[in-house]
DNA sequence: GCCAACGTTGGC
DNA sequence: GCCAACGTTGGC
């Protein structure tokens, strides 16, 4: 796989925690509701089948990523849209062209320990463009450059 | 719970 | 097309 790209999703654990991944059938879940244009292009432009993932748990007391989750589909458009009874519809989607899309992660493994968000920080010089550390960062699905990824790897 | 930062909405 | 108001995110 030599072209993959290589991500990192947040998830609030109170909702949806890499246990709760890891408990689905299949150890896999289809990640609806992304209603951010950025976050959205991202995933219908660049994400793939096989790609990986830091699974990183947010506004909970110690932010961090807590494992890893692999692509397991390509984009596809997000049903939940279209449906009213859904906190995610949006009336303003066409079936006909969808504006919302989603993936399918399935869960590969919890990193050996938490890798705190405050951690992650400490190495900053090292980490210049990484989304996840800019001030007033918002991104729910943020693409890590391989060299990124390797280094955060190894704090493991 | 607070609040800074950011994205979206809608009046003009 | 500007921008104020509003809602949401997310660290602290």
């Amino acid at each position: 796989m030599s072209n993959m790209n290589y991500w990192l999703i947040k998830s609030e654990p109170d909702a949806f925690s890499i246990d709760d991944l890891k408990a689905c059938p299949g150890r896999k879940e289809h990640w609806d509701g992304i209603r951010n244009y950025q976050a959205r292009n991202f995933m219908r432009d660049d994400m793939r089948k096989g790609d990986l993932a830091f699974f990183y748990h947010s506004s909970c007391k110690t932010p961090g990523i807590v494992g890893i989750c692999e692509v397991v589909s390509e984009p596809y458009p997000d049903h939940t849209a279209f449906d009213p009874s859904s906190k995610y519809f949006d009336a303003g989607s066409d079936p006909e062209n969808p504006r919302w899309v989603m993936v399918d992660l399935r869960y590969r493994r919890k990193t050996k320990r938490l890798i705190s968000l405050e951690e992650i920080k400490q190495h900053a010089d090292q980490l210049e463009g990484l989304p996840l550390i800019r001030r007033g960062n918002r991104l729910s699905i943020m693409p890590v450059d391989k060299a990124h990824w390797d280094l955060i790897l190894a704090l493991e």
